[in-house]
RNA sequence: GGGCCCGCAGCUCAGCCUGGACAGAGCGCGGGGCUUCUAACCCCGUGGUCCCGGGUUCAAAUCCCGGCGGGUCCGCCA
């Protein structure tokens, strides 16, 4: 590759290319092999090498040899040697073939390729543009979002980021449940406390959130407040359906504390950075429910039993239970609505993803019976889904009253945040409110990211605000480096082959995998790998930080090799904390 | 009762899809490091029947079967 050529986007991965071909060519010559074998690399081999494979070990009963003597024999045949990112290639333990990259070339190619995309870097063309719909948090306004639609609103975001990244061509929406039993009890309470403001002062999600808990007791206590309910949910219903209603104060209940409820809904996902394209409403689809219910009908998958109410049976799908599409009273239901809001999402784009929490799985696996039944591809609905939070006293309910709101979450993260900025000397010139709230997002935001969706959480105040862990301890190795670079001067020209000691390298060897471990994010739908990946990449800088000097390295030479480093390593330490929305700091 | 998920160091978790070399981090605990680019940091040490029992394999935390423990779903709720 002469200079002048655009460097590969992904170093990381063209470089495993590079050997894996190479090693693979050397197996096919060595045993004259004509169909192109597997060949495994190791990416993080437990000893003193950049890459290894054991393919020599599988090889070794096939071939009636001694694992290691196969694995000499396709070191010989290979033309490892000479490829210029090769610096050693070795014969190890029960046959591993151990490789070390050369190091000022794999740091050059690395370099280059950061410096060349700058913003860019990371970012492969996954999606051709394709468009994607991503819907996330979708939380019932019936209260104040909680730890859960957190863990919701984060794993949807992120992934989000990292689709826009990736060249997909994508549409962020949030479900409003404005309909159903929770939101018509939320309508009746309302009405019957005489139609009460939210007062001045309260968030108004909290203020809604309360009145849930009252209607939710109520309703208990006094069964018949059901059949109230019912009649609420139907006039809402009949209303969306275009037919006069003279419950005109009913609808307006209904609208009135769903639009205050996502006021402050919106007021929190603001303040966490999580952003959406479009709100759209659920009982925008009641008729187009009503349509789906007649079509699936019309074609006898659907069957109207004798109390009227519509059901699909669902058995050819592996389910047994049978599924109710209407209410004997013809009213819809959640599931319902679900499909046809499934169905207009697949009309505008190739793929929907939701976010949804692991109770949603059965729904789910009906929706793409009744999809797949419409004749529609059940693979292009791809959930994504996440565990619990569990709170020492047991689930959250937004029924019982019993969870820790985001609102709430944050806030100790701030007033924990700003005790340490109080302290500290650095920051005598900034906003400490500035500062404090930064801190808290990013130590919210990763606390969530960084757990494997399918692991529920147990919450704990302690860990989920342990700063050291988290969050900060990304945003304080950005504001090391850029710090230095503050006063580093202008660097045109340096040399990798300053950057060759071990802390240098395991930051520039970690930094060229980012692209490789974005497309990980993103075909695994996993925002804990990102976040993994970024802390990491944190750690090795703080490490190169500690033991490496930068501006008092007194050698020109070397001093403008590290410079350059660290200007690469907050470039893609940027990158990955957009990514993350992990706020940045130039200092803390 | 059936389906799905989880079970790794005292604690919180990564690795499991795609099986390989002494199982990795962080917290905790013990020790060390600021007149030198920000100590919200770094370095060294400590710590594990990878829930249990079988099976497949040259090789199992990883794949398969059976248990045990926890979560969750099985509404004319959403």
């Amino acid at each position: 590759m002469t200079e002048d050529q655009a460097p590969p986007r992904d170093p990381y991965s063209t470089t495993i290319g590079t050997i894996r071909t190479s090693i693979r060519d050397a197996v096919m010559e060595a045993y004259d092999i004509k169909e192109p074998v597997e060949v495994p690399i190791d990416e993080e081999p437990p000893v003193d090498a950049d890459l290894a494979t054991p393919v020599a070990m599988s090889l070794a009963k096939e071939v009636g040899e001694e694992p290691r003597e196969v694995a000499e024999k396709i070191v010989e045949h290979s033309d490892l040697d000479e490829v210029v990112l090769v610096d050693e290639v070795k014969v190890e333990g029960p046959g591993f073939i151990n490789v070390k990259l050369d190091r000022p070339t794999y740091s050059a190619l690395t370099l280059r390729s950061v410096f060349y995309y700058g913003p860019e870097f990371g970012s492969l063309d996954l999606g051709r543009g394709r468009p994607v719909i991503l819907e996330h948090t979708s939380a019932n306004p019936n209260g104040p979002l909680h730890l859960g639609h957190g863990r919701n609103a984060i794993i949807g975001d992120v992934l989000g980021r990292c689709l826009v990244f990736t060249n997909y061509d994508v549409e962020i929406q949030y479900y409003v449940n404005d309909m159903g039993k929770q939101i018509a009890m939320l309508a009746w309470k309302f009405i019957q406390k005489g139609r009460p403001k939210v007062p001045e002062g309260e968030k108004p999600d909290h203020f809604i959130g309360e009145l849930y808990v009252e209607a939710a007791k109520d309703v208990e206590e006094d069964p018949e407040l059901e059949e109230v309910v019912e009649r609420f949910l139907h006039a809402y219903e009949k209303y969306h359906l275009g037919e006069e209603t003279r419950a005109k104060r009913i609808i307006e209940a209904f609208q009135y504390v769903v639009d205050e409820c996502l006021k402050g809904h919106n007021e929190t996902l603001a303040r966490l950075k999580v952003a959406h394209d479009r709100f759209v409403f659920e009982s925008e689809f009641v008729e187009d429910a009503v349509e789906i219910v007649e079509k699936l009908l019309e074609e006898g998958l659907a069957e109207k039993r004798e109390d009227g109410a519509v059901v699909v049976n669902l058995e050819d799908y592996g389910i047994d239970k049978e599924l109710v599409l209407t209410r004997s009273d013809g009213t819809t239901l959640y599931t319902t609505r679900d499909i046809a809001y499934h169905l207009w999402k697949l009309e505008r784009a190739g793929v929907a993803i939701d976010v949804l929490g692991a109770d949603h799985k059965l729904a789910v696996q009906q929706l793409k019976a009744v999809l797949d039944m419409l004749g529609e591809n059940p693979d292009r609905v791809d959930v994504v889904f996440y565990e619990f939070i569990h709170l020492p006293e047991g689930s959250m309910s937004t029924r019982k009253g019993r969870y820790v709101t985001l609102d709430e979450f944050l806030d100790e993260a701030k007033r924990r945040a700003m005790e340490k900025v109080e302290e500290s000397d650095v920051l005598k010139d900034e906003d400490p409110e500035e500062v404090a709230e930064k801190v808290a997002i990013g130590a919210v935001r990763f606390a969530i990211a960084k757990v494997n969706p399918n692991k529920p959480i147990e919450f704990d105040w302690e860990k989920a605000l342990d700063f050291r862990t988290g969050g900060p301890f990304i945003q304080y190795a950005y504001a090391r480096a850029k710090s230095i670079l503050d006063e580093a001067e202008e660097i045109e020209k340096f040399d990798t082959r300053h950057l060759t000691d071990d802390r240098s390298f395991e930051l520039i060897y970690h930094m060229s995998k980012f692209p490789r471990y974005v497309a990980h994010t993103v075909h695994k739908r996993r925002p804990d790998i990102l976040a993994e990946y970024t802390y990491e990449l944190a750690k090795r800088f703080n490490s190169f930080y500690e033991e490496v000097p930068v501006l008092k390295e007194e050698d020109e030479e070397v001093r403008a090799a590290r410079i350059k480093l660290v200007e690469a390593f907050s470039q893609v330490m940027e990158n990955a904390m957009n990514l993350l929305g992990i706020p940045k700091l130039e200092r803390m």
